[in-house]
This record gives C-alpha cells, sequence and structure tokens, in this order.
DNA sequence: TACACAATTGATGAATCCTCACGCCATTGA
DNA sequence: TCAATGGCGTGAGGATTCATCAATTGTGTA
C-alpha cells in the first residue's frame, strides 16, 4: 500500500458501518445492501489491505487488531468528510434548480404555505413548482421531486408516504339545507352530484365503510383532476365532495363548508412524494425530501433514501 | 446530504487530488486516469452536493468557496486514511501468501541473497518462490509476483524493468587456453561452443555490435532454458557464454571466469518484474514489488503501477 | 436432530466508471 | 486576424466494478 490510488473507497463506507455494528447483516441493513455484499465488500478491502480486519468469533465477527486500528482512522474520516459535507448544506451553499410537481390542491393547501421555510433555509437553490394533473405527476420526466395523491409504489422513481388523509364527505351548507330531510343517512347522497377527484374509487369505498349501497345508479356524477377543485365545487354547493377532514380545515371554520356524517374514513391513497431516479442523488433534492419528510414528521421514512 | 449513504466515493479521491493540483490535467496525469474522467468525476461530486467546487478561470480552474471548504476537509481525511493503512504496511501486518516466480538464475544470484530483507519486515507474508524457466514464468496464472528476462511488455500483465543488463563473452580459463592463439577477435569464436540461454539472438546481436560476422554455420550451439546453467556450463570448460558482466563479479574475482573480450553490450533484454492484474492490487504483491524496484533504485518504476 | 442465524462463495446481471471523439473557449504566437 | 494550442466539458460506448441471488458452511439453540 504505497498509495491510496488502489485503495478501494467504496468499500471504506462499508467497512465503517462493518466495525461500528461489529456485524455485517446489521451494516447491510444499515446501508440497504445484502449481506452478501458487505461479505465481498470487506475481504476485498482485506486483500486490498492485506491483512483480516475481521475474526470469526461464533456465529458473528469482530474486529482484529488490525481492524481495530484502521477503522479508527476510517470512521474519523468518514466524520469529517460527513461534517463537511453537512456544513455546505447548513451553510445555503447548495445551489441549482430544482423542478417540483404537484397538483394544485397540495400547492395550495401546503406547499404555499410553507415552502418559504425551505426557500429560506437554501437560497441558492431555484425552486420551479408546476402545478399538473394527479396523474400526470408521475409521467413527467423532467422534474426532480413530485408529490401526488395515490396508493404509492409507482415503478422506476423513488417515493414514500408523506401522510395518510382521513377523508369525510364535506359540502357548502346551502346545499345541506336545500335537500328536502337533510343528509342523515348515507344513502341520502343518492340525491346529491357526488365531486370525484379520482377515479370513483373513494367514494365506492366510502359507501362500503358506512355501510350503504353504492351510488351508481341514482346519484349524479361529476369528476375533475383536483382534489382543489372538487372543495372548490363543494363550496359553491355543486355537490358533495369526498375530501380531507384537515386539509379543508379552514373552511369548515369558516362555515363555508360543513360535514354532515360525523365520522371518517382512512383515504385507500395518501399524499406520497416521488423522486426521480437521476435526482435523488442531486443534493438540491435530498435537501427538499428531508425538509417535506420532516415537516410532515415522517423522519423514518428518511432512511429509506437509497 | 443527509448521510453519505449516497456520497460517492471514487469521486473524492480525484476532487482531492484535482484540488491540490488546481488542475484537473496534473490530477488526471497523478491518477492514472483521462481528463474526461478527472471531469466526469467532479461533476458528480458537484451534483451530490449540490454546489459547484470549482470555477473556470480562463482556461484553467480555481477552487470554489464551498470547493476549499470541503477540499480541506477531504484531504485531511484522505491523509488519515492512507497513513492508517501505511501503519498496517509497517507494522508488519500484512499477511498471506505471496507467489514469486523467477528463473534459477535470478533466485541463485540475487534474491537469495537479498529476500531476507523483505522477509524481515514483513514476517506475516509468507512467500513462495518457484524456480521455473524464464518463459514460464510468462505462462504461470497462479503466481503474484515473476521475475523474468526479456524485452519487457508481456500481454495482459503489469510489468516494469528492473534492470538492464550488459552482455560480454565469459570462459573458463582453462578453456581460453585451450584454444590455439587464444580468443583476439569475435571470429576466434567460431571455433568453440557458443552458449545460449535464449533463443541465440543475443549472440547474433553481439556479433553484429563486434563487428563480426555470425557464427551460425562454424560453431556449435549449446541451448538451455537458464541464465545461471550457462554461466555453469561456462565455469566447467563447455564453451563460451554471453552474459552479464555484473552478475557473475564473484566468479570473476575467484578466477573462475574471464572476460576474453574488453566491451560489453547492452542486452536485447533485461530484468523485469511482472504482476498479475489480480495480484496488483493486494498488499503483499504491491509491498513486494516496492521493496524489489527500491532495491534495483527504480522508485521512479513505482509510479507506474496501477 | 432439526432449526435458525451469520457469514461465505461463485455465478449472473446491473450499475458505475472510464475512455474515446468531439466541441468549446481562452490564451498564445505568427 | 487567424490558426494553433492547451485545458475543460459532453455524450455515447464499452469495460470494469459492484450488488444480488442461490446455495453452502459453520455455529448456536430448541
Amino acid at each position: 500500500m504505497n498509495s491510496l490510488r488502489n485503495l478501494p473507497l467504496p468499500t471504506l463506507r462499508t467497512f465503517e458501518a462493518a466495525a461500528r455494528h461489529q456485524s455485517f447483516t446489521r451494516a447491510a441493513a444499515e446501508l440497504a445492501l445484502t449481506d452478501s455484499a458487505v461479505s465481498h465488500q470487506i475481504r476485498r478491502l482485506e486483500e486490498a489491505l492485506g491483512c483480516s480486519l475481521f475474526e470469526k468469533s461464533g456465529r458473528s465477527v469482530v474486529l482484529s487488531d488490525a481492524g481495530r486500528i484502521f477503522a479508527k482512522a476510517v470512521s474519523a474520516a468518514m466524520q469529517d468528510i460527513l461534517g463537511a459535507a453537512l456544513r455546505l448544506s447548513d451553510a445555503g451553499q447548495v445551489q441549482g434548480r430544482l423542478d417540483i410537481a404537484c397538483p394544485p390542491m397540495f400547492a395550495n393547501t401546503w406547499l404555499a404555505k410553507n415552502i418559504h421555510e425551505f426557500c429560506h433555509d437554501h437560497p441558492a437553490i431555484e425552486c420551479h413548482i408546476r402545478l399538473v394533473e394527479n396523474q400526470r405527476v408521475h409521467e413527467l420526466s423532467d422534474i426532480d421531486v413530485g408529490i401526488s395523491f395515490g396508493a404509492g409504489g409507482w415503478a422506476d422513481r423513488w417515493s414514500t408516504l408523506l401522510s395518510h388523509v382521513n377523508i369525510t364527505p364535506v359540502c357548502s351548507p346551502i346545499l345541506f339545507d336545500s335537500i328536502g330531510g337533510g343528509l342523515n343517512h348515507p344513502s341520502d347522497l343518492h340525491r346529491v352530484t357526488l365531486l370525484h377527484w379520482d377515479d370513483g374509487s373513494e367514494w365506492r369505498r366510502w359507501f362500503f365503510e358506512a355501510g350503504a349501497p353504492g351510488a351508481d345508479q341514482e346519484a349524479r356524477h361529476l369528476y375533475c383532476s383536483d382534489l382543489g377543485m372538487a372543495i372548490d365545487l363543494a363550496v359553491h354547493g355543486t355537490g358533495v365532495a369526498l375530501v380531507s377532514d384537515t386539509l379543508s380545515g379552514g373552511d369548515f371554520k369558516r362555515g363555508i363548508l360543513i360535514k354532515p356524517f360525523p365520522f371518517s374514513i382512512d383515504a385507500f391513497g395518501g399524499w406520497h412524494v416521488v423522486c426521480n431516479t437521476a435526482s435523488i442523488h442531486r443534493a438540491g433534492a435530498r435537501l427538499f425530501l428531508r425538509w417535506l419528510l420532516t415537516s410532515f414528521g415522517r423522519d423514518i421514512a428518511l432512511e429509506t433514501l437509497p
């Protein structure tokens, strides 16, 4: 070893984790690798260094003398590098363009209210927010991060849940009053227009959960591509929308919307954040994801980042 | 950047070199890469960190503020890791088997005399020396390092020159005296047996350099696979060998061999060390190469190590 | 004795990395 | 002013490295 020209650097990260955990399995879990990958890497490092870093003890491993010496240096060095990288982030040094896509609904109710925090922390990141149909978030290839309502698990992208949503029917007081006899039972909804912001499955689930027959025949249906639009329609008395009981909290307070039924159901979908696989290694996107997930109290989800 | 899970570590080595030289080209030269590779790596690192590390200044490049901060941390960290790796080497911690192949000649005249140094410095390395025909060094796949006489540039292996060799004809005094009229002119050699340790080209070259016609017709020829064997044959008066004027220095002093002609020629070949491409990343082999090259005063050659 | 756990191995497939060829821009010198 | 040169950037390709899978060994536990 006369220079580190030939030291396989990727193995150092793995070694550091393995040394810290004194276990290949736990290191693999931390790094989102297989046990096998860790084993291979340690072996490569051992060959490069020419000495064994671990010794088998029973069915686990412990650091050898050489391993202990090396682990000390490596973990300190890694810490320093990580520290320096973090300092760059925290100092607002991160720059560049960040393209975000989300449905208008999300922009209106959450992003518009909160994004200033992110912009303040990272003044050199130039955010471009594109308001697109919920479904279209997954079709765009020229965005870094997207927010979308759905069931999760989209192909070719990393994604994680931002928040579950409890949905309940909402309508304007005027509509409520205009219905003879009010809305006392789910089946009363068959006489009003049902506002959909999806393909209709959430309403179907709601009727199922409410123990009432579906409204396929009798009720009128109006479909729109955005949850916010559905709320707007509800506000204007066009019909009853099935929306989050918290996102439109302000409207409830102001008396613009009311909840005719006292219960909510967990929506089939939820708000998810998705990230382009190409962008996920870039600092700007990662910072945004971190901020978003932290804001939603989903710190655990951060650890699933590749 | 929340962890260094996603930091591409190989780029750090490149960045460190580029920052130190303030030049991609010089960094590329140091790391034996192309300019392009360096450029790509820096770009990848910049994307991961989210900030530009270099700024263009005219047709060269200088560290940005962020770059300077990061370079400081990275170079220190790399130094620490390198230092730790070196400490393992120097502490004789390097272990494992090392298979070395060389012709008997080299083993007899040099390796046997000097290998104890290496063994002393690295007691945990188990050296296995295999004496094989010169040519066979390049055929063996189960060796780490080989030493061989030849022109260099063997396929699929790393190799470098250990030392040039000046060759001159040698024979025993008895043979010399037995020739009527002695060996005064190159053409006198046509009356003796020429001892070859190669395919005959070195003798041909010698006759050419000496300005004498070749000896293809008249002289007797004896071929053997080892230079040392040729010397032994010369010592026993079998013929005249064309060998290094230094490797058999002891024999000259003891009067066992004499040099009939006062000049030497630079042999076409030279002693080379070759290294298996699989072994060249292993510490044991690298330490051996370093020791060998340093012993032969070929420190420059170390830098050509991949 | 069977089972679960941890690490290892070899082969295969995927991702990364490097190079090549070209392009760009700034400096140099005729 | 116009090549010529030197240093860096870019996109496509091919080679190396890396990670995974599936099977194996060896150790401890029920």
